[in-house]
This record gives C-alpha cells, structure tokens and sequence, in this order.
DNA sequence: AGAGGTTGCGAAAACGTTTTCGTGTTGAAA
DNA sequence: TTTCAACACGAAAACGTTTTCGCAACCTCT
C-alpha cells in the first residue's frame, strides 16, 4: 500500500524545505532551476497531488457545490443534476448531492451539514414540506453567512437570491391554448393541491388561457392530486364522467396515468381525449402513444444554475446584491396524445 | 452578513484558550463547570458549530463518500444513488457525485480529483469505455492508496475489491425460462455488444436457457445494439421477419423501443408477441402495456453497496483484504406485456 | 574595499480543529 | 510549614498547504 505522498515528506527526502518543494512545484521564479528540476521529477515520480482538504481549508474555498433536491429518482431532477454537473466540471468544481425526500427537516439538516465549510455554495429546489409551511430560515441563514444560493424550478418569493425557474403559467397557457385552437372546450385539468409552488402556477395558466378564450371553467373538470400513489380513483371519476374531450396534466405521471386509465375505459388517445403533459421525461418518449408535453429542459436549467452559481462565487465578494430570476424558455412538444377535435 | 464564528473568534471574546473553548464544547472535564456553561452559552447564541474542512484535515476523514458513474439520467442508477443516499446519511456521511458519461477519461479524472482527500472511499460503476479497453488501473491506484472502492452492476474481475452485483445471467436465464414454459419457442433476444458486462452476461442467461430446454439458438434473431439512438433498423428488421414469437430485451429501452415498433407494424403486444425486458423502471411501469420486467432492485444495491464500504470504512484498517462479492436477488415482474403462446 | 543589488533558500504564519502535555494555584494531609 | 494531589487552564503540535518575509551568500559597481 503506497499512501499519498507530502510536501513534508519530499522536502525530508530531498533535504530541503517544505517551502522549497512548494515553490518549485509551482515554477516559482525564487527557485534556481537545478532544485526545481529535481523536486518536480521527484513528485513526478512518486505521483505527487496537493491534498483538496488543505487547499481548501488554506484558501477559504472548497471548489464544491452542495446541491439540495427533492428527490433523484425523477428525470427532471436527473437532468438538472446532469447540466449542473457539466458546467461544474467545466469549471473545476465538484458536486455534492443531497436529497431532502420532500422532507422539511432533512432539508434543513442536509443545509447547515454543508454549510459547515463543505460546500462553497448551493443550488436546490424546495421540499413539498417546506413549501408548505413556509419556513425558509435556513436559507436565510446561509445567505446571511454570505453563501451563494441558487434556486430553481421550486422557488419562493420570500427569499432573496438567483433563480431559475420556467414561465410555468405562460407554458401551461401556452399548452391550454394549443388545445382550444385545435378545437376544444371542455379541457380537464389534473393538478396537485396549491402548496407546490409550480403546480399552483400551472393552475393559473390552465385558467387563464379558458378565460382568454371565454370558456368557463368548470371545476368538476379540475381535480388536484393529494398523493400520487392513489390518484387512479379521482382521474376515474374524470375519465368515466366523459365530461372532456381534452386533458391537460401538470406532470408526466398524471398524463401517462390519464391515458393508461382511458384505455381501461375503453376510450383512446388521442381519438376520444386528446392529452398534454408536463416534462419532456422518458415517460412521455416513450409510452404509446407518445405524450404531447410542455419540454422544461432540465439540462439546460441545470447548466444557467450552475453558471449563475459560479458567476457569483467568482465574483469574489463584489458584493453584488444585485440577484437576478432566469427564466428558461419552454416549448410545447406534440406527439401522438394530441390530434384535433 | 454575519459569518460563522470559530473557536479561535470565541476564546478572544471571553478571554479564554482556545483549548479551553474547544473542551468545553466538547463537554471535558477538565473544564471547570462555570467556565464550561459559559462557553457553551456563547457558543449557541453565536451559533458556533465546526468547520468540516478543518475536522476532516485533522481526522484524516472526510465523512464523504465518491459515487462514480456513467450517467444520472437513468432511472436504475438513480435509484442506487437513492439508496446509498439513504444508508450514507444514516451513518453520517454526505456522497458527492461525478458523472463519466461512459468516457474513460473522465472516469480517471473524476477519480484522481476525489482521490486527493475529498472523499474516503468509493461507489461506482464502470463506464462502457473503461469495460471496452479493460484498463483499471485507476481504480487499482486508489485502492493501493488505501481507499476501499466497491464496484456495482458494472464490474470486473480484474480488481479486487467489495461488489455487489445481481445474477445477470440466472436472471437472463429465469426470464427466458418463463417464456418457454409459456409455450414459446422463437425467443429473440435485443441485447448490446460484447463488451458492456451486463449485456453479455444476459446474453449468456439467455442462450443457456434455450439450450437447457433443447431449443437451437437462431442467430437471426439474436441483435446486438451499439448505439441505442438509431437501434430502430434492426429491430425493425427483426420484428418485420415475423420470426419471433417473444422478445427478450436486455434493458428497458430496447424493450419499450420494441413494443412501439411492434405496434407500427400492426403486432400486436402480447397477443401477437410477447416481451419481457430488464430493469424495473419507469418506462417498463408506465408504458401501454405495461412491461413484464426482471426487477433489479436499485435501492437495494445502494444500500448494500453503502454498508459495504462504510463497514470497512469505519474497520479501520483492520487490513481485512477479505473482499466479498454481495449478489442482489432479482425477480420477475409479470405484467401486460406477456401471455401464453 | 565598501556599498548596494541579486539570487536561492528557509522559517514561520495562517486556515480551524483536537489533544497532549505542562504549569500555576488551591486545598488538604503530614 | 512543607508536600503532594487535584483542579483549571494554556501552549503547542499536528493535519497539508501557500505565501510573506528575512537572511545569508555571492556579484557588480565605484
């Protein structure tokens, strides 16, 4: 077992100072080139890397980004890790990933754990919990000790800081709209109850666009999902009640359940109910038929998090109090769950 | 912006040692009670708790554990991250993530990056180039530097060290078995080239399946997929041929990928031919039919892949150079995708 | 030969902890 | 009064770096 080698310990076996073989690694001009030449071959040799640790405690800096997310298994959260992780490694910095599990208390414990000089930084996405009962001391707390904080997709107004989110009622208008333009008016909505941020917007969205187009909105066809283990029985009720004619879902697994309890009903996609979802995941890839979906592009909000993240850790305490809301654009992607009336 | 005090802060505002402070908070008895309580006091109301970097430079420990793996964007290995997730947290540990996207390179450099202290060991999985070229001598290195390393799904039998693996080929073997004695004897198998671990290992399961039960191994209906973006064609061909009467799919997305193209060319999944995939995920869960799947259990193996490396984490170079192999059960989930002949 | 400048290197501080060891003060026992 | 233990605390080392500063030794002018 051959451990990691020092600083210390090359200096002793070359018989000079630490301070020397620091200098020399780093091609210090205060270093004649004979020395140099030798102490570099020397760590060459023995395969010589600086200990993360010690930079970090030495420079105040970490180079890690502490991310703080719901849950991983979700395909959207997994590309926004995947377009963090990009530009992270782009720029030299690793990620720390921790689950809150929709958890309040996780969320807070997962946040001081790494704000104890694990991470220089974060980005996350809020917990149902925690948008529920809106408490978001803990960010403040780390903002205040002066640690950048990115938000994304599940944000909140009450904290001051960068975020990334999509215009999620434009793009539920937007997907609305598509559907009353191909000809239909009783359009359904499957959402989740008011407290997640996101889907409370979509709601907006979904209402907007009907009232737009003067079409009222009829709360039989709205139905908010508590728990989405058991939401068959309500999107039953729906489907059974051949009320609509068109569903639009705040999430891939509300549409694809939508579609799969029709088909048990006898009703086909999109021949007798047209569909749209939200998320462009493997779900609606790759189910059949295929789902019309409004795309987020987690990549893509991953990688403006990440830079926005980095831009401010670089900055270098500018002080730049000056905290900017990005906003990624959506697109709607139509697939075979749609087709006009 | 009020930053986190050190002990260092502490002991100048009362007027005491730095030592005296730090074993106060640690509850010494060497400290006498009036000072104790005082420190302890001050220490609340300034909200001191230590700075990781700092512990982990003196311990040698960094309470943090690397997970390399190929990609995040699949759900199979985001729920093993889910489950080491679970098991590090329960033991105190935080796990930072790095991704390989299949490239060697950057499995080397993700791995000499964490290797200079950030973490205390590792989890991962072995990307397709780095199985392709057969070189682990990355992987050997840290291991000789004395960081335990624990390989899942995708390993090798060139390092030793900790794995936890489910039976591919048993599992291949069970699922081919089913089909035939479903009454089916045109099996056809979509599997990945040689070189991919798994794949092959399924590949065996499937031949030694049929040869168990004296059924000739037709070449034409054995596809090897090497690019998953354009495996259309020859599954196509496959499908068109109308020489099979069931399908085995070594991974979700060739199993999902053969349904739809069955579909499009008006075979019918089950009634005309029957599939089985592997991977338990999403897609096989949600797709129209749903998919009868070989379950891998990907909590299961983070979880057993966590304990692994924290149990001889925390051995303490107890040297035991027993490595063992853990082998995660599997089983078959029946589902809509399979009939009788 | 003395003044001043350059060259090459080492000592030490700093980052924030924990822990070992030493030391001064007190109280009690002899 | 002397001796010795118990008590309460501080100094310093250690973890592995980087960097500032100081200091010799040598060289080059006048």
């Amino acid at each position: 077992m051959r451990k990691k080698v020092t600083l210390k310990q090359i200096a002793k076996e070359l018989d000079v100072s630490i301070s020397t073989v620091s200098k020399s690694l780093r091609d210090s001009h205060e270093i004649s080139e004979d020395t140099r030449l030798k102490v570099q071959a020397f760590a060459k040799l023995y395969n010589y890397k600086p200990n993360n640790i010690a930079l970090s405690l030495k420079n105040k800096k970490t180079k890690t980004i502490g991310i703080i997310i719901p849950e991983i298994v979700h395909h959207f959260f997994a590309t926004v890790i995947s377009g963090i992780e990009q530009v992270a490694n782009e720029n030299g910095y690793n990620v720390i990933v921790c689950l809150s599990d929709e958890s309040f208390d996780k969320e807070v414990i997962n946040l001081e754990m790494l704000a104890n000089g694990s991470t220089d930084g974060f980005i996350m996405s809020l917990s149902k919990e925690t948008q529920q009962k809106k408490d978001f001391h803990h960010i403040q707390e780390v903002i205040n000790q002066g640690m950048p904080v990115v938000l994304f997709d599940r944000v909140t107004n009450d904290v001051f800081c960068d975020k990334v989110i999509i215009d999620d009622k434009q793009a539920a208008f937007d997907a609305v709209q598509f559907l009353i333009e191909k000809g239909f008016q009783k359009i359904a909505l499957i959402t989740t109850v008011d407290y997640v941020s996101v889907g409370k917007l979509r709601t907006d969205g979904y209402k907007e666009a009907l009232k737009a187009h003067h079409i009222a909105i009829d709360e039989e066809l709205v139905i908010k999902i508590e728990d989405i283990d058991n939401c068959s029985l309500k999107i039953e009720n729906l489907i059974q009640s051949k009320k609509c004619e068109a569903i639009f879902a705040v999430n891939e697994l509300f549409a694809v359940t939508a579609i799969k309890i029709a088909a048990q009903n006898n009703l086909k996609v999109p021949e007798d109910v047209s569909v749209i979802g939200f998320t462009d995941g493997i779900i609606s890839q790759f189910s059949t038929p295929s789902i019309s979906t409004v795309s987020q592009n987690g990549i893509k909000m991953g990688r403006k998090s990440a830079q926005m993240l980095i831009d401010r850790l670089e900055l270098e305490d500018e002080e730049n109090e000056q905290y900017t809301t990005e906003i990624i654009e959506t697109n709607l992607i139509i697939r075979e769950s749609t087709t006009t009336k």
